[in-house]
DNA sequence: TGTTTTTTTTGACATTGCGTCAATAATTGA
DNA sequence: TCAATTATTGACGCAATGTCAAAAAAAACA
């Protein structure tokens, strides 16, 4: 029994090891980038003891996306922990996405992966339900701040619309910026100066237009924001170093 | 000189060819799916015939982003001419968004490869010139209507932001949407039944909040959208009609 | 029309990477 | 100590990319 346990922890050990590795392969050169022969040569085992552990290489990027989920959710949890109104409570959430898509560009990368058609399909079940899960998790936060809100009567939701779906669009704007940033090589050419200001200044404009109280001019809303990231960036450093910590 | 010009013309010919027969592998079975090989055997080529029409797979499916994404401008080309008040004219690209997403599907798909890491990187300056400058005449529409509207007074823009900077935010909450509806494959399981339905809202409750006049109650903001729906679709369809004709 | 030159097509090939599996090595337990 | 079980290995089959010398076709020329 406790040879069993040593093994397993051994076997666990060994997985974390390979996502270790694999991480910055996968930032540095994309999915394409990254293979399994690759991995276990710098790890020094042959290629069959991977697939020991990941039955293919989709399955290994699911592992990675599920770690860096993980740090967004705590991200969230701690934003969400932050005392004041709903809607300062909610401006929290907008101060952690800012935080994941600029200080953790690597989780933010490897979160995009789980979006891709082919990556998705080719992998379990589980690691699937897994992902769910940390996505169920992040709605379920913000998602509550909302129903804080209206049982605060801070929010009126007129419209027929569920909690999450007035996170939905939040979660919309927050991510089809994101993508559209990091993969329009210019952004300026365009027209579009500073995206993460005009982001701010939607998702402000976007929580005036649901009247959700106190309502704000954009100039006090990112003072606010300023405030709040100043407030929750040590907390955010911690986590996230956790993070790269368990990865040693 | 003519001899020169026939010959060119049965070159770009058969690239079309390559296009019409690459178009549904893509659409099928994704990025991987597609090979060129099969496409190849499929024209009854060998494979270095292809490779005299791209460099590379990755080119291939930037070709077909660029036919799709000229749909999508033809699209916002003629919703932009709709008459009615330039907060009309901003719904009626809305319609055109979501007839493109819903009925032009393969298209969205299709757009959606360029936002691929590895597919922009490995494909030459002169096709990534293209694609940005559909990109830029898309923006260019809308930011057109978002001006109109300034100089007609039905918007004032109190924020620092320019036209495009207000349509990135639109841009972000479709595009958005888009990707997590069409990724997320049970978004009804974290509570999101309606997300179409969520996503108008949204962007109603946006230019409300940005003070677009005529402020409109989100029941009357869909009863215009089914109106403007009704009064595009024939126009849209044979857009979309003539696009899928130049490929037989 | 026949011959030479240029262009195009061909498909075998070198290369790379995934995932498998029989053979080998290591560990366990008696 | 030795058999039984378990884990590791890396060569191998397969498939796909992109190349290139040779073959075929087309064009130019006489």
């Amino acid at each position: 029994m406790v040879e069993l346990t040593r093994k397993q922890r051994e076997m666990e050990r060994r997985t974390a090891e390979i996502l270790r590795v694999a991480r910055p392969i996968l930032i540095a050169e994309g999915f394409q980038g990254l293979s399994m022969h690759r991995v276990a040569a710098q790890m020094e085992y042959a290629t069959g003891t991977i697939y020991n552990h990941f039955p293919n290489k989709e399955e290994i990027v699911l592992a990675l996306a599920v770690e860096s989920m993980g740090l967004r959710r705590n991200l969230f949890e701690h934003a969400a922990m932050v005392t004041g109104s709903s809607r300062q409570r909610m401006m929290a959430i907008g101060v952690a996405c800012e935080f994941f898509t600029q200080h953790c560009t690597d989780d933010f990368l490897v979160e995009q992966c789980i979006r891709n058609q082919g990556i998705w399909e080719k992998s379990s079940e589980s690691i699937q339900g897994l992902i769910r899960q940390c996505e169920a998790q992040c709605m379920g936060i913000v998602a509550g701040i909302v129903r804080d809100a209206v049982a605060q009567r801070e929010l009126i939701i007129y419209e027929e619309l569920t909690a999450e779906e007035i996170v939905f669009g939040l979660w919309a704007i927050n991510y089809g910026s994101q993508i559209l940033t990091h993969s329009s090589p210019s952004l300026a050419a365009i027209g579009i100066n500073d995206p993460i200001n005009a982001i701010r200044v939607h998702c402000c404009t976007l929580l005036n237009g649901f009247a959700w109280q106190p309502v704000m001019m954009s100039k006090d809303y990112n003072d606010e924001m300023k405030r709040l990231s100043e407030a929750l960036q040590p907390k955010f450093w911690s986590l996230r170093s956790q993070r790269k910590q368990s990865d040693n």
